[in-house]
DNA sequence: GCCAACCTTACATCAACCGTAAATATTAAT
DNA sequence: ATTAATATTTACGGTTGATGTAAGGTTGGC
């Protein structure tokens, strides 16, 4: 899942990227809002998170400009003021939640939680077929018996799960697992893709993703 | 399908054919104006991509003298500048789209496929009889069976199928499958034609390909 | 019957993919 | 700080599968 944090204080924002990527996340930066915008206009985005005064372009503007380009990407503000008027402002403009600084890690965590999950329609763990994926606690499990897998491996997998039946093309695996928009030149997919089979056979769980040729990959429910 | 890219930036220009082939279409690149207009002009495409700000011919000139030319092609702009001149300009030199640089590849897609779909007046998923095809998963379904198609053998029966009850040509064929890279006065198209009735019948939907001696293949509703 | 166009099959070529291993980067432990 | 362990990336030969070529067989029109 690959966020993008629009936050001009480096110390917060670093503290975000470390923290949001212990959790498995792909994060991009961006200190200002113009930055910001231009990055969330080319990247697709999972969710959002805007600090309410950042430089350039307003917050609340990032907000409106990313609506306004029709993306339904979730939302959220960091904000320090609180007042009612603030919060109206806010969703009118189409973000999903805010959270109030200070605020701890542990709370923001579960607020991302909550949109990724809503955005995926109701159920809290993922499923394709025996397979069992839960994000909160990057443990996978096939029938009873639990999977160990490297941080790319578990971003690569939930990937493909959340987008099950669907092909995932390798410029849409790179885009949202990897942070990579361009180098188009490497194999690094070919290769977990592989260390996942592999992974995926030893615990009885055979052929479960499916190679598209010259196109990506796709895991098929049933 | 087959779409022209006329782009200097190397970057930008390989990022687009990757991921336009990855949707099975087939991708031709200039990388300056004059070569992009030789391009458009000795060959059928079905849309054009412009750069505004390219070398030797900008790609407002460009594209004016492709409409100069009775060619009706759809045409989109890529464009930095975004003040309403410009919109008015492109629009007026007889484009029918423009997007904003930077954008998100996803929304350039869903821009093309709109485009191309008006082309074919309406609806979104391509039928023939009880023959389904559906270009964004690149699924072909005749009644309730699957049928795997290679992307070669996709992109012609896509053609035949987007022009059924009229006669496809050899040439118009050639121009729309392939790219410029193809060497012609080959027997491909027949063997490609082979393969997709061998497949057509055996999910039971035979004699859908009919062909007119000395002129080329045609796909009758009904 | 003759010719040209088309069909079919077999094979050659090429690019994509797989798998392994080695190199590099990162993290944890001493 | 150094070392060890683990994770990630790169490199590369082998394999597979899609695509293109060529050649011989078949069909249809004259």
């Amino acid at each position: 899942m690959r966020l993008l944090i629009i936050e001009d204080e480096p110390g917060i924002a670093g503290f975000l990227k470390d923290g949001l990527e212990e959790e498995y996340f792909a994060v991009d930066i961006a200190y200002d809002g113009k930055n910001g915008l231009d990055l969330a206009m080319t990247n697709e985005y999972d969710l959002i998170i805007i600090d309410w005064m950042i430089p350039v372009i307003s917050g609340i503007e990032v907000c409106r400009q990313i609506r306004k380009s029709g993306s339904l990407v979730p939302i959220m503000f960091l904000t320090a003021k609180d007042t009612l008027e603030d919060v109206v402002f806010g969703l009118e403009a189409g973000a999903n939640d805010y959270i109030k600084k200070p605020f701890a890690f542990e709370e923001l965590l579960a607020r991302i939680r909550v949109q990724l999950r809503s955005k995926n329609q109701g159920d809290d763990s993922l499923r394709a077929g025996n397979l069992n994926i839960n994000p909160g606690t990057h443990q996978v499990f096939y029938e009873t018996s639990e999977i160990t897998l490297t941080p790319k491996e578990f971003a690569l997998l939930e990937y493909l799960v959340r987008n099950k039946d669907k092909v995932c093309t390798r410029s849409r695996i790179i885009e949202h697992v990897w942070d990579v928009h361009f180098d188009s030149d490497t194999s690094v997919i070919d290769v977990y893709i592989t260390f996942l089979r592999r992974k995926l056979e030893n615990a009885g769980c055979g052929n479960l993703i499916q190679t598209i040729r010259g196109v990506g990959y796709i895991i098929r429910e049933s």
